[in-house]
DNA sequence: CAATCTCAGTTCCTTAAGGGAACCCTGAAT
DNA sequence: ATTCAGGGTTCCCTTAAGGAACTGAGATTG
């Protein structure tokens, strides 16, 4: 399919899609973060095909997201997140939220996210920044910004 | 192209995405946010073509983010957030905070964020459900889950 | 009461992206 | 000298997205 870019919207969920709204994108973050930083780790656990996978993994090293490395004397590399990846995992988090609560039935969580502040088995909660009361879609009013379209 | 289904997967993020994972689902939820709640609103705000916003819009109905009531006596429907598409925006928001961030550059963010609360142009952070303190990528250790594929 | 208008889709064709299998290259290890 | 493993490329097929034209149902207009 042709497929529309959305980096000219002035929206920052648009640009932020335009990194990892491509299919697949968000499971290779999560895969790296969990711990399967290789191409054939990723490859093996998402059943991904090896062409896409290349084209996911250079699409997200192009945008920061990702930095490749080696990590033998051979041809071999790995992937790791930067700092700009390691945030994009807040968006993770978040559908984990969503997906455990509205999706995830009977069996419950796949995956349990432990606390190191507190150790507890815990999930992200959204605050304000400012305040620090909860913040969600019915506590805001949206405003235009400096870089709103003209 | 044929696109593998993520919903067998014992992944909260893949089966979030089999909602909206799909291109323009998460912007024609920030439209019907926004107050852009109309099939002809949404297809000249975001230029998508007709074709697909129907298919997206079904989508969205059948999964049970968005509600299709009619809103005249002639048939004119418009699309409403559940409570549990009214909880995606969280996503989206977390988004914006990412993107904004990151991808914004000198003009600024588009958009802004009024907080109810506290009244101020705020932003969200994510928080420990359970002790209130900052939680993050670098902030959690995984374990398996009830839920977790055997 | 026929013609027009608007909204909300359908239909149909073209183009390009994903799936999948086979192949390739490089530097160890045997 | 041959085999092996990781990390990709290449190629073909199928299917989804883009886009423009068309449809239908119920007001509104003349």
């Amino acid at each position: 399919m042709q497929r529309t870019s959305f980096s000219e919207m002035a929206c920052s969920i648009a640009r932020t899609l335009d990194v990892i709204g491509e299919p697949w994108s968000p499971l290779i973050l999560r895969d790296v973060f969990a711990g399967f930083t290789r191409f054939e780790q990723i490859q093996a656990d998402l059943g991904i095909s090896r062409k896409v996978l290349t084209e996911r993994l250079n699409h997200l090293v192009e945008q920061g997201v990702l930095e490749r490395r080696p990590y033998d004397r051979r041809p071999r590399y790995e992937y790791v997140l930067t700092q700009k990846g390691t945030e994009l995992v807040d968006l993770l988090m978040v559908m984990v939220g969503w997906g455990d609560k509205w999706l995830a039935g009977e069996a419950g969580p796949p995956v349990l996210y432990r606390h190191h502040a507190c150790g507890e088995i815990s999930r992200v909660d959204l605050r304000c920044a400012h305040c620090g009361r909860p913040m969600h879609a019915d506590d805001v009013d949206l405003l235009p910004g400096p870089g709103a379209a003209v």
